[in-house]
DNA sequence: AATGGTAGCAACCGCGCACTA
DNA sequence: TTAGTGCGCGGTTGCTACCAT
């Protein structure tokens, strides 16, 4: 059977979105919900493809989403991850549920191979930070094999792990806003960059204006200088606590604020202990307590679980001196991945 | 100041899977 | 069982900003 193109491609429009758009595609699905993205471009108008659409919800405009700045944990969970799920960029984000697979790729691309190889040839074979090079104990069919089986409960074991409630501000909301002040002009030359395109900035806000509407009940437009610039009030139910960050804005179960999503890797030796390698049972019973990925494969923070055992087990590097077989397997992975650079 | 190279990132493309009729 | 459809994923491209010369 053939496939058809997710669209006719004639008068679809490619290239960045305009902040005009992306008002439009938020207020759809401010309304609608995600989902049905072949309707999308029909019922908003956007000239748009159906994937477009879905990807740049999924990407930017999804509430909860944290871009840039990786921190240490972040960048441990990513190396750690991709060594044990390989490219599997998906995955890997359900672990991070403020980024995305497609940032979690770009950083991945972009620093941390670098920064690997860099690891690589500067250690020259050393053992340091989990990331040289060893003796493979098992093959990687061998391991493939089993992570096929495993990772799958693994993972949503792990989601659960990452449960937890969402009762802090976000602390960085402010600055961010303050730092993309006047970004959203759409002559996009009003003020100079930092570290991204004036479009990505923008994209942020519309973001975190979004993560309001879904917090709260829909309130006047409150008159800002940064918001009227935007040209939010084309849109209703611009809500004035997305810039203050105060905790009603927590409400949404996507999101998770900054401070309490650092204090989820906030490294803790006082945690119970745990296998460093999650077995089939115990992913297995994780799973049949959970429900997950309610909306749009992102986690639930619905129940609070210690991040502990994710923690440990993707941290202790120790296990990964002593030779555990699951952490060997991450290790093969890591090297056959350092060996294509 | 101008130019060329490079890095970073947003977005696109094609494929595969799941679901339904 | 097969065809059609929608969606998600991973790889790749291309644009833009930055940096070195």
């Amino acid at each position: 059977m053939g496939r058809p193109p997710c669209c006719d491609k004639v008068g679809v429009k490619k290239g960045p979105w305009t902040p005009e758009e992306d008002i439009i595609l938020v207020s759809y699905i401010q309304e609608h919900g995600p989902g049905n993205w072949r309707a999308v471009p029909t019922n908003t108008g956007l000239l748009r493809c159906s994937k477009s659409c879905r990807l740049r919800w999924t990407n930017y405009l999804r509430p909860g989403i944290k871009r840039g700045n990786f921190t240490d944990h972040e960048e441990k969970m990513i190396i750690h991850l991709q060594a044990l799920l390989g490219n599997r960029w998906a995955a890997i984000a359900s672990y991070l549920p403020q980024r995305t697979d497609n940032d979690i790729k770009n950083y991945w691309n972009t620093h941390l191979k670098k920064k690997l190889k860099k690891l690589q040839t500067g250690l020259d074979g050393q053992n340091r930070d989990g990331f040289s090079s060893f003796q493979p104990s098992i093959t990687k069919g061998q391991w493939e094999r089993r992570l096929q089986t495993d990772i799958h409960t693994a993972k949503k074991a792990l989601c659960d792990a990452l449960s937890l409630d969402d009762t802090k501000p976000s602390n960085s909301c402010l600055s961010e806003l303050k730092a993309s002040n006047g970004y959203y002009s759409l002559t996009r030359s009003s003020q100079p960059s930092q570290s991204s395109t004036t479009y990505a900035s923008s994209t942020e806000n519309i973001s975190r204006l979004l993560e309001g509407w879904m917090a709260n009940a829909p309130k006047p437009a409150q008159t800002n200088s940064e918001t009227t610039q935007f040209s939010f009030n084309n849109v209703t139910g611009t809500d004035s606590s997305s810039e203050e960050c105060t905790p009603t804005a927590t409400n949404n179960n996507e999101m998770v604020s900054q401070g309490a999503f650092d204090s989820l890797f906030a490294l803790d030796s006082s945690t119970p202990d745990v296998s460093p390698s999650l077995s089939l049972d115990e992913s297995t019973q994780f799973q049949s307590e959970t429900n997950f990925f309610q909306d749009e494969s992102k986690p639930s923070f619905e129940t609070p679980v210690p991040f502990s055992m994710l923690e440990k087990w993707l941290f202790d590097e120790s296990l990964i001196a002593q030779g555990h077989e699951a952490l060997n397997i991450q290790q093969i992975s890591l090297d056959d991945n350092v060996n294509l650079f």
